[in-house]
DNA sequence: CACCACCATCGGGGATTCCCTCATAGTATC
DNA sequence: GATACTATGAGGGAATCCCCGATGGTGGTG
């Protein structure tokens, strides 16, 4: 019989959840929390084998909450359920310690099947996000260990910065005293090293990374 | 005994709902839509007392379908539930013909007070959003310009919220079933209302606004 | 009712960007 | 030197951006 602490701030997603897991009969839920605080109280008190966490809590991204249950239960796993895009944050949420990413608009049979995976002690992800993180990493054999932004070249990681600041292709063109073809290539190979589908993800991706450093 | 639809993309939410209300005495959930075109069949067939309807539907932004039921069954009460801040929508959801507007993260007891509170006719509304709304009327009379957000249609909300998604024109056309220079004069107007110079701020603009409210 | 303001829906047309593919010179790395 | 990666650029078709304007509908206001 596996324990299950569950965290989120919605009372009435929690309660889908109890629900859901009661229906399961290898599954039981031995606590609720719907902050950070609780959470980590509950979590010392229970030492459940898997938390539940959602990412949009309250204060304090969820994120954090990740970060610090694995500083402090190494061994707990845990699964991160959010209403979010996945491509926006699945790569820092397991980096931080998390098991497994998905979304509540999952059918119950996949959020199950996630559970179980994750109570494994494997990676879930949905096979959309798979497929990009794996094929980005096989795109480039030549820096196995290295973080996707790690690839990138000086040059590149300079159009990425501009990107994120919102200058266009022509202004960053014009900034750098390039062409605007030269630009457009550049953006092409970042987004096939970062494994980004389309220039608005890539805009995207290159605001949240500025915004992490200041 | 009174009969209730739940509308919301989100399985665990909807068992969410159908657990609390299943332990109200004198409720019951007649049936459970997960978009837009199951609801209108469902509140056709079953007649409902009341349909509790989740803002962001995946397609058709809600209103439109609070717009849709209030033309098809005048008769049937409606209580918006929404994981927004409530100041957005409140005033649009009523005027499309809802009586209540509700954030999932109250408590149970709330939610079922709304619940009933709508089921006798009345309006429901937070304290904090019926002191506004009041103060709004009482206090100045200069209601229109408030915030720029506020100044955008309900279309134009629609759009500006996919925008952040990270869809392209192209890609929101089609999921609304419009034509591409539809939405292309959408972003003009929005960008106009919301004092921004490019498409790049606009998407810029739509993805912080996602962010601060899940 | 007539009028006006706004809304939602489309189109034209030129400028720009996107996206994919290819190419060349320089520079490591081995 | 051979091989890889980097920085620079081009071609071309599709899509988008951004400035116009247009139509029908709806909601108020005199």
């Amino acid at each position: 019989m596996k324990r299950v602490v569950i965290v989120d701030d919605h009372p009435l997603v929690r309660t889908g959840f109890v629900q859901l897991i009661s229906d399961e009969p290898d599954l039981e839920v031995c606590g609720e929390a719907a902050d950070e605080n609780q959470a980590l109280e509950l979590v010392a008190r229970e030492t459940p084998d898997l938390v539940i966490i959602d990412l949009s809590l309250a204060g304090g991204s969820g994120i954090n909450l990740i970060e610090r249950i694995k500083a402090h239960h190494g061994d707990v796993a845990m699964l991160v359920a959010s209403m979010h895009d996945e491509s926006l944050f699945a790569e820092r949420v397991l980096s931080a310690g998390a098991l497994g990413y998905i979304n509540k608009q999952e059918a119950p049979t996949n959020i199950i099947r996630a559970i179980h995976r994750v109570l494994d002690g494997k990676v879930y992800l949905s096979d959309k996000l798979t497929e990009r993180l794996l094929g980005g990493l096989s795109g480039g054999l030549a820096a196995p260990g290295q973080t996707p932004m790690q690839r990138l070249s000086n040059r590149e990681l300079e159009v990425f910065e501009l990107i994120g600041r919102g200058m266009t292709t022509g202004k960053i063109a014009d900034h750098l005293k390039l062409s605007t073809k030269t630009i457009e290539t550049h953006r092409e190979n970042i987004k096939k090293k970062l494994g980004l589908a389309s220039g608005q993800e890539l805009t995207r991706r290159a605001m949240h990374w500025l915004m992490e450093r200041g």
